[in-house]
DNA sequence: CGTAGAGTTGATTGCGTTCAACTTCAGTGG
DNA sequence: CCACTGAAGTTGAACGCAATCAACTCTACG
């Protein structure tokens, strides 16, 4: 792990707008840049919960075990994301947070948290903002899962992943490797490498190597193409 | 909806020991009884978030519909369950919740939460707590969806039901259809009806409609008889 | 008694898994 | 600089779980 500073670089952020890190009651809260290196974790599933972290500039994966199973993914992480937030609920951590490409990340102690909750009054209700739209995101992709077939459920995460990038950027420079991805998406990673194969040849994405871009036609008529 | 008393009926209820309603710090929470019938909604989905609600006593269940998709029903709720915590998202309920069998429920409106947030350091934290949780079930249930195969996620539902039930009981009442069943564990209607005609057969569960009650192996092995 | 919704059963189809072989790519050491 | 190695990704063939469609039974309720 990369050394703890102390400066504010959110006025250099590209994404200071809309980030959760840069809102006025969050500034003031205690925190760390720690920059850490791909394969670094940031906790592992049953530590205990004593931090949780804002992501500026990288990327990184949630997994869960369960009892018996291979680890699932959850979540992928972007810049403006809260990570951790699974442990306020039984004191430790749910699940794994890894990191995939170097990264800079805010830490939150959680004594630090705890200790401006009692000054800070619009500490709480916008941390039950965050918590209730992580729950949100979550059942969000739990009901995919089981409606949507694995090829819309594969357009919707390059939309959405699209959607954290500028817009003149050509396409997408994925982050996370097959392996990875086919597991968030619920298939093999055979599976995947085959829809991919079939959206390009229907023109519906253009694929070199992990960079994606969606074609023009980006609603979902493109898919009868 | 039934009409609203004032009247603290944890000292009569069963499962006061375990129910958060009955927690110091909830109890002096402001709070109404409502006593809801079959079909009720507590919330439909895109309504302004007012209010949440802990179940005391009844059957409850959240689905969500995304864009051009037939609902997903997220879970069931049982006695000491919080339900309508997705609200704390972004303003407004992202599930609808509608009542299975006749219950009694604390109705707590988001007024009365703000108020007492401020005079009580104790609540934010177990609201903290409540929401990690909440969102820790999901996510097992995304992983379990994605991992397991539909017997094996009955069972843990079966299990899960079993263990908010009194031991000396013979089996569980199950309060929903198969239809919602079914939708729930994310397969369509007939495979659960199979699933379970083979685990009747194979002797490791016994039904009569919607009482069910798990054989006394109920380890994994019973699997394989 | 009749109707509607809930649940069951059977036959067929297909999406995605699994297994296996192959290709591509990045990193390492000669 | 190139050969080697292992991981990552692709392709093909065969299988199987669960979806779908359709017909039927059961149950609740008027």
């Amino acid at each position: 792990m990369g050394s703890p500073e102390k400066i504010d670089i959110c006025k250099l952020c590209p994404h200071s707008q809309s980030c959760k890190a840069n809102n006025d009651v969050f500034k003031k809260l205690e925190k760390t840049m720690i920059t850490p290196e791909k394969g670094n974790f940031l906790f592992k599933q049953g530590e205990t919960f004593d931090s949780f972290y804002i992501m500026c500039q990288g990327s990184a994966k949630a997994e869960c075990k369960t009892t018996g199973n291979s680890p699932q993914v959850l979540e992928f992480y972007h810049p403006c994301d809260v990570i951790g937030l699974c442990g306020f609920g039984n004191g430790s951590y749910q699940e794994t947070a890894q990191i995939m490409t170097y990264s800079r990340i805010y830490k939150v102690s959680k004594k630090d948290f705890d200790t401006a909750l009692a000054h800070s009054p619009a500490l709480a209700p916008l941390m039950f903002e965050l918590l209730g739209t992580s729950m949100v995101r979550r059942q969000r992709a739990l009901s995919e899962m089981s409606k949507l077939e694995a090829e819309e459920r594969f357009l919707n995460f390059l939309k959405a992943e699209q959607s954290g990038v500028p817009k003149d950027s050509n396409g997408i420079e994925l982050s996370m490797s097959r392996t990875d991805l086919a597991n968030y998406l619920g298939v093999a990673v055979e599976t995947l490498s085959r829809l991919i194969k079939n959206l390009s040849q229907k023109g519906v994405i253009e694929v070199n190597n992990r960079h994606i871009s969606l074609c023009v036609n980006t609603n979902k008529s493109c898919n009868a193409a």
